[in-house]
Parts: structure tokens; sequence; C-alpha cells
DNA sequence: GTGTTTGTTAGAGC
DNA sequence: AGCTCTAACAAACA
């Protein structure tokens, strides 16, 4: 029974839906050589069309991963003129910030674009990477330094090193409200307003708990509701970019998030919508007591 | 017009 | 001084 959610509600991409969008349309790139780049919305790319396209032409990608919320397209450094600069026989890195309502599609260059497509990469062999953006908040940045931005982000919630101490040492030292600090990619990379959502209901801990009051204990429970939240969005697909990747199911398993006045699927109190940081925030007043 | 969404930034406050 | 928080902003749409 699939829940509705208003269209301002709609899931944006996190961790779990960059995740998906990497193994389904990433995993197609690779081996796929640059020709041409098409902008038609100045801020979305960085740098400008031509000089992205003097970047990547004739280059090959060899591989497609993610960083936090970051789509990175990795570019060989090979299939450049001799008379390039050196800094153009380097790799090239692509990042895709997907924001609000971004999305990646592979589709025929001779197939019309979507009205939301502001840009396009054109592969030689017919196909184009198109990024499609209502809201055009969304970023494509072509360079060779992509650690000038991933850099910033904190570690990956998913990888092994990431173990409850490592979250315990990085959050107990700020004194912070326990949902603006996970939502800070600088602290953690990847969370939005929905997996927050679901991990603190997870561990049984409220949003406005301080970091730094958080017992040994809860540190333990926090560390693995997030990563049950994360893993259980990717085992899902993700929740539903519908109309992109239609097996994107999480929406339909949220614990709170989206689901104010309903039972907590755990003792059944009805779920709270109030507001953390300019941030709708969803919880059961049960399950997570106020600090 | 209102509310909603992410991440960055400027500035206020403690 | 340094950390934390808030407001504003980018843009679209029902």
């Amino acid at each position: 029974m699939a829940i509705s959610l208003r269209w301002c509600e709609r899931p944006m991409p996190e961790l779990p839906e960059v995740e998906t969008i990497v193994r389904t349309v990433g995993a197609e790139l690779p081996g796929r050589i640059a020709a041409r780049v098409f902008c038609d919305w100045p801020a979305t790319l960085r740098p400008a069309v031509r000089k992205a396209e003097a970047l990547l032409g004739g280059r090959r990608v060899t591989a497609v991963g993610r960083r936090g919320k970051y789509v990175v397209i990795r570019f060989d450094d090979a299939a450049c003129a001799p008379s390039r600069p050196r800094h153009a026989r380097e790799s090239i890195t692509m990042l895709v910030h997907l924001r609000m309502s971004g999305r990646l599609l592979l589709e025929p260059a001779d197939s019309p674009p979507h009205r939301f497509v502001h840009f396009r990469l054109r592969w030689k062999d017919g196909s184009e990477l198109r990024f499609s953006d209502a809201r055009k908040f969304g970023r494509v940045i072509v360079t060779h330094r992509p650690e000038e931005v991933l850099g910033a982000l904190g570690p990956e919630p998913l990888e092994a090193e990431f173990s409850a101490d490592a979250l315990g040492a990085r959050i107990r030292r700020l004194r912070r409200r326990l949902k603006p600090c996970l939502l800070d990619q600088r602290v953690l990379a990847g969370l939005g307003n929905i997996y927050v959502d679901e991990s603190l209901h997870r561990a049984g801990l409220h949003p406005l708990r301080r970091t730094d009051r958080l017992s040994d204990a809860e540190v333990v429970r926090l560390h693995a509701a997030i990563r049950a939240a994360l893993q259980e969005g990717i085992r899902r697909n993700g929740a539903s970019i519908d109309w992109v990747y239609p097996e994107g199911r999480m929406q339909d398993y949220f614990r709170v998030y989206g689901r104010a006045d309903q039972p907590c699927c755990r003792c059944g109190a009805a779920v709270r919508r109030i507001v953390v940081g300019q941030r709708a925030t969803y919880l059961c007043p049960d399950c997570q007591p106020r600090p």
C-alpha cells in the first residue's frame, strides 16, 4: 500500500537514491567517449559550455561512483591531441549534484529532450547523458581537482571504517542539535531530510538532542540506525523517483517521514511533524523522548 | 500567495 | 575567538 506524497514532499535524492542512479545509469557509462556538451542554463554547469566541452571532448569514461550525494564520473587522460597543454593530459572528473530535482537519463541523441533537461553530454556512439532538473538547483562540475569539492565532505556512513567510535568522536565534540548536525555534509556525507528522520526514529533519539550529551550506547544505536536506514534505502532502490526508476519503493516503507498523524509502526502513537532548523521533521513522541 | 525541498553563505548571537 | 544558529537565496509548482 503506497502512501501518496504531495508533489513538494516527493523524496529528494539522498545517498540511497544517488547510489541507485550510479548503479543503473552509471553502470552504462564506462567505455563511452565524450564528444559534445550542451547547456542552456549557465548556472548548471561549471566551467561554461565551451570550456567544459574542450575539457571532456575525446575522453573515455573509466569509472562511475558516488561520494556523499555526488555522482562521480571519471574520464581517462588519454585521447588528447599532443598540442594540448599538459593539464589537458591529466584525468578529468565530472561531478553531478542532483540537489532537489535533478535526474540523470541516458537517451538517444536524436530523441527530443524533456523540457527540464538543461545539460547534455553527447557520446560518440550517438547517445546522450542528460541532466533533467526542473528547479535548476542541481550542478554539473567538470574539474581536474575533484578533491576541492569532495574534500569538504565528511566520511561515508556505509564504509567499513565508519565505526560507532568514529561517529561518536565526530559529533560529540560538537555541541549541536542532533538533526542539523547529521544533515551537515561536512559531518557525514549523504544524509538528507528523509534518512535523518528515519535514522533518528530507528535509534529512538529526538532530533533536538544535543550531540555532546549522547551516551556511548546512544551513539552505538545511532550508528547502527543510520547504516540500517541507508542500506534499506539502497536495497529498495531508493525512494520513488517514480518516473525514472519505477522500481524504487522505499517510500512505501518510511517509518516516520511524511507520516504525520499516522500511527508509529513500533508503538502506535501518532507520528508528529515539527520544524527543526527550518526543515520539516517527523518523529514519534513516545519512541523519541524529548531531551 | 504559501509551503516545500538542498546546500551555501552572510551575519547575528553567545 | 570560535562555535552555533538563523535567514536568505537559488527556482518551480500545485
